[in-house]
DNA sequence: GTTTTTTTATTGACAGCGGAAAAGATCCGA
DNA sequence: TCGGATCTTTTCCGCTGTCAATAAAAAAAC
C-alpha cells in the first residue's frame, strides 16, 4: 500500500499498535481499559502496544484527570502527544496552493497559500517545494521534525503509486508527483485525491469519527463526495468514485459541461447558480457572492434558483443514501454560505426521496474552511506515517 | 459475527486457512504455489493451511492433470471436494418458497418449491421446515451431512442476529427467524437479505469472482441491487442498502408506490411496464409476458415503453457507477427476458451519464434463474460454515 | 481504622500463526 | 547422468496477542 519510495516512518507498528494509536487519535484521551474494550483487544495487548509508543513519545499519560467512576482503581488516561511530530499538508487547486503545518493530532499550526503562475508540473512543483520549505523553517520553531508531506489534488489519483493519473483542472496526465515532491523536499510523500483526503480527515478527526459508513458532500465550484464504506475510504476500481456531482437527476434539466443533462453540478454548483440567477434577474453577475446577496436581499428569482439547487442536492444525497445506507452524511464546502437558502430544499427533497429506514440517516452540515482541504492532505500523511492506511474500526 | 446459536461448524479456521479455502472455492483447482501467490501467503503457510482441510476431506488433490509449464517439478492441483458437504438454501417470496440442496461448491443438486398459503410466520415457518425436511431426506441419498441452512428474504434483515427486522412483502417485523428455523430444523441457520445473498453467490461463484468492487442489479417485479465494496457485501448502517429501485431520476416522472416521483422502479419494474404498455396500447394487460409479446411483435407503443425503461435502468446504473466506481456491474433478474428491448436504452443512457473513467466499468448481463436466489441463500450458509463472513480478497 | 470490593494496569508463561530458509521431489534439457 | 527449474514440505524461529495471576489504588462496608 505504501509507496516504495517512502522514507522511514515509525518503526513498523504491529496491527494492534496501529489500531490502538488510531483509536486514541480519534477518541481523545482514553484509559487503557477503555481502548481495550473499543478495539476488542485484551488489556494485556493494549498495555504492550502502548508501551513502545510511549517510549517513543507518541503517546503520553495522564493528560487531564477525568471525572472517573467512583469505584475501583483510578484509571490512567493515555493520549496522543500532538506536539511529538509535524506534518505538512498541501492542497493544489487550479489557481493557488494552500499548505498547512499540522501536528500529530492534525491540528493546524501554521497556514500559508500562494497563487499559481502556471499549471504545468514545472510551475506547480517549485511552488509546492517553496511553500514546503517555508513551513519547514516554521517547523524549526516548534523543535520537532516534520515527518511527512501529504498532497491533495482533484482528479484521478493513484495513492498507492503516488501518481496523478489525470487532473482536469491542471491538465496533468500520469505525473509521478510523490516521487518528484519526495526528491525535491526530502520528505516521505503521500498523494491523494482532494475529496478523499478531506474525507480521511473528517473520518479521523471530524464528524465521521467512529463511523464505518459515512459520506462527505462538498458543495461549491463543483459538487463532490467522499465515501467511507466498511471503515475505509472508497477509491473505485478505476480511481474515480464519489462523483455525486454528475448524478443525472432530470432528463430535461440544464446541460452540464460533462455533456449530459440535469447533473447536480449543472443545477447546484456555483457556476450553474450564477448563470441561473443571472438569467432569472436579467443582470450580468460574475461572482457567486453577488448572486448570494441578491437572494439574501429577498429577490424571488434568485431565491427560487437556490431552492431548486437545494432540491437537487437533497435528491442527490437521497440517491447516495438509498444506495449505501451510511450512518451520516456531512455537507460542506464553500457553498455552505448559502446553506440557509438550500436548507429547506435539501431537507424536503431528501425526506421525499430517501427510501425506508435510509431516511434515518443523519444529514448534517459542517463548515470546513479552505485550509481544511490542506489539513486533509496532512491527515493522509499521518495515515502513511502510522501505517494505518487500511484501518478499520470495530463497531 | 456469527449468531450465538450457531451449531458447530468446521473446527475454527485460521484466517489463512479461511482465505486459502475461499480462494480455492472461487478459482477452481489451483496449485499450492498459485494459491500462495494470489493470497500473498508464503508457500509454507499454504501447505500448512491445506493439510488439515485435506484431512477433513474438504479439499482434495489432483483433480485433473493440467497442462503444466514444461519445466520444474510438476504441480499438484488442489480443489474443493464439492461432495464433502451439503447445504440448503431457501428463498422466501411473497407467494412461494424455493429451496435448493447445494454442494460445497454451491452447485445445485436438488431444487423444490411450494406455494405459500399465508404470509404470517406461523404459516411460512412450517412451510420452510417441511421443504427443508424433504431436502434432508434427499440428502441421505448423497451420503453426506447437510451442514447449514441459509434463508433469503427481501427487506431489512439483520444477518448477525438472524433477525428479520422488517419485510414489506411478508409484513413481518422483528421475527427471530434464524432461531426459529434453527430449533425447527436442527441446522445452523443464516438469514440474510435476498439480494445480498444473491450477491454473495455471484461474488464467490459467478461474475463477481475475484473482484473487490462490483454490483449486481436485478430487474423484475422490483429493481434491486447488491453491492460489494472493499471485497465485502454492503449492508448499510440501518440494514438497508442498494435501493437502486428508488433512485429518483425524473421529478416529473410517474408516481411510485413509495410516494416519490420518477423512481426507477416506477418506470422499469414489471408492474410499471405493464401499466405503461396498457396505457400505450389501450388494452388491459395483466401479465408482463403479454406486454413482452406485444413489444416483440413490433407494437411501437410497447417498444417505446421498454426503451424508456431501458434508459431509466441505464441512468440508474450510471449513478451507481459514478458513486462507487465498481469494476463490473451485472444485470440480472426475470426482467432479463426483455433485455433485447432494454439493451440499447441501457447502453446509450449509461454511456451518456457515466462520468470520466467510470464509463470503463464493465456492464454485463447474466441470466440468473429463479433457483439462483435460493442458491444465494446456500452461499450465505457456506460463508457462515467456513467462517469467511468477512473474507476480503487481495488484489 | 481495617477489611472487602471493585476496577485498572502489569507481568510472565504460552500457544500458535505465519515467515525464512533449506531440503526434498520431480520434471526437462543438455 | 547431471544441472537447472519449479513446486512442496520440513524445520526452526520470531512475534503477537491471550490467559491467568498479581499488583495497585481507591471507594465502600463493617
Amino acid at each position: 500500500m505504501r509507496p516504495t519510495f517512502a522514507r522511514e516512518s515509525v518503526p513498523t507498528l504491529t496491527p494492534a499498535a496501529s489500531l490502538v494509536f488510531t483509536t486514541l487519535l480519534s477518541h481523545g484521551p482514553l484509559t487503557r481499559a477503555e481502548v481495550g474494550r473499543r478495539t476488542k483487544l485484551s488489556p494485556a495487548a493494549v498495555t504492550k502496544a502502548v508501551r513502545p509508543l510511549m517510549e517513543l513519545g507518541y503517546l503520553v499519560e495522564g493528560a487531564d484527570e477525568e471525572a472517573r467512576p467512583a469505584v475501583g482503581r483510578p484509571a490512567n488516561l493515555v493520549s496522543v502527544d500532538a506536539g511529538r511530530a509535524l506534518f505538512i499538508g498541501v492542497k493544489v487547486t487550479g489557481d493557488e496552493i494552500i499548505a498547512v503545518l499540522a501536528d500529530l493530532c492534525c491540528r493546524i499550526r501554521v497556514s500559508r497559500h500562494v497563487a499559481l503562475t502556471g499549471r504545468e508540473p514545472q510551475a506547480v512543483l517549485p511552488a509546492i517545494t517553496a511553500l514546503v520549505q517555508e513551513l519547514l523553517i516554521e517547523a524549526v520553531g516548534f523543535g520537532v521534525q516534520v515527518r511527512g508531506l501529504g498532497i491533495a489534488i482533484s482528479g484521478d489519483v493513484d495513492r498507492a503509486n503516488g501518481l496523478v493519473r489525470y487532473s482536469p483542472f491542471l491538465e496533468w496526465r500520469d505525473v509521478p508527483l510523490a516521487e518528484l515532491a519526495g526528491t525535491a523536499t526530502g520528505l516521505p510523500v503521500t498523494v491523494d485525491n482532494d475529496v478523499r483526503a478531506l474525507t480521511v480527515a473528517e473520518h479521523w478527526f471530524g464528524a465521521g469519527v467512529g463511523l464505518s459508513d459515512f459520506a462527505l458532500v462538498t458543495v461549491g465550484a463543483g459538487i463532490g463526495c467522499g465515501l467511507v464504506v466498511h471503515g475505509r475510504v472508497v477509491s473505485g476500481a478505476h480511481g474515480v468514485a464519489g462523483e455525486i456531482g454528475h448524478l443525472s437527476l432530470d432528463p430535461r434539466g440544464p446541460l452540464c459541461h460533462c455533456g449530459n443533462r440535469g447533473c447536480v453540478e449543472a443545477i447546484a454548483a456555483d457556476p450553474a447558480i450564477l448563470r441561473a440567477v443571472s438569467a432569472a434577474t436579467g443582470r450580468q453577475l460574475t461572482d457567486p457572492a453577488e448572486a448570494l446577496d441578491l437572494a439574501h436581499g429577498g429577490d424571488p428569482g434568485a431565491r427560487a434558483v437556490y431552492a431548486r439547487a437545494g432540491e437537487a442536492i437533497g435528491r442527490a444525497i437521497a440517491s447516495l443514501v438509498n444506495l449505501l445506507g451510511p450512518e451520516r452524511v456531512v455537507i460542506s464546502g464553500e457553498g455552505l454560505a448559502a446553506y440557509d437558502l438550500f436548507a429547506e430544499g435539501i431537507r424536503d427533497a431528501f425526506a421525499a426521496s430517501a427510501f425506508g429506514t435510509a431516511s434515518q440517516c443523519d444529514v448534517m452540515t459542517r463548515p470546513l474552511p479552505f485550509e481544511e482541504w490542506a489539513r486533509g492532505a496532512a491527515a493522509t500523511a499521518i495515515q502513511s506515517f502510522m501505517g494505518s492506511d487500511t484501518y478499520e474500526e470495530q463497531p
